[in-house]
DNA sequence: ATCTATTGACTACAAAAATAGTCGTTCGTT
DNA sequence: AACGAACGACTATTTTTGTAGTCAATAGAT
């Protein structure tokens, strides 16, 4: 047994982690050397070269990114599991909500993010088929 | 000036402190002393009630919870901001948002999180709305 | 009044995260 | 060929978390 009851998780990322893949994601389809990376947290941030460098090193060694060498340069990119690790996050949000308030911290962070109208159609119909689709005997749960 | 730049943000909480915060939550009413909370963490998390209260004082420092000598007992209750740790917490995730991803993340969400019809119907009404009100230039942006 | 179980305060310590420095090597430029 | 800028590897320090022990005070039971 894994003994799950047990400390951090390796797929959860930590703030400062999080702003250095959000450099990574956005560079995704270019590229992405450690320059460009501390180039910006630099400015955002005020952090030292190093200190970038530091994190995207830990996030490789975590796996969530990888680096390839082309050429001269190495190159980091999301490894695959960039969005996993963005549902995790959610999904630990989930696990935290206290009880009763998890309609109210979906429609907060409804109200805070900027969506598509394709988007906005697609929760449309899960809300209506989570509406639906409920057996009766599953209606107006005390949360979760 | 605060440097907002910098480190550690206290309205968030760590794993650990959440789920001592869940279970405090939970007897809320009641008032919660110290071991309601460690009964129950032994049991779920296997620490030891030192542990559990070790993470007590630190939610009390942080000003998460806050502690009230009812007699003999302490009893410890969500200080006020318990919801809004919360909130912070979604709007972290929300930051971490990678591009384009938003939906994606919120549909997840919508999926894993049990509601009521009335939060359901207040989420559709929500949405509604937001697809409705806003402004021509506003519409179908890259994203958050 | 005494004993004991329990509590909160304080202390401890290992691990992870945040932050950054050093250094040998390599790449372009001269 | 020589030099300096920049890179990646490795090392270092401080703070925060996770985890737990010790202990003096106290509340209740006897």
């Amino acid at each position: 047994m894994t003994d799950s009851r047990n400390s951090r998780d390796e797929t959860l990322l930590t703030p400062a982690e999080w702003k250095v893949m959000k450099v990574v994601w956005r560079h995704r389809y270019r590229g992405c050397a450690a320059r460009d990376v501390y180039t910006e947290t630099a400015r955002t941030e005020g952090w030292a070269p190093t200190t970038t460098k530091s994190i995207l090193k830990r996030l490789v060694d975590k796996g969530h990114l990888s680096v390839r060498q082309v050429g001269n340069a190495y190159l980091y990119e999301p490894a695959g599991s960039a969005v996993k690790s963005l549902l995790a996050a959610a999904d630990s949000l989930i696990e935290n909500l206290l009880e009763g308030t998890s309609g109210l911290v979906i429609s907060h962070m409804l109200e805070r993010t900027r969506l598509t109208d394709d988007e906005l159609a697609r929760l449309r119909d899960l809300i209506d088929r989570r509406t639906a689709d409920r057996p009766e005997d599953e209606k107006d749960p005390k949360n979760a």
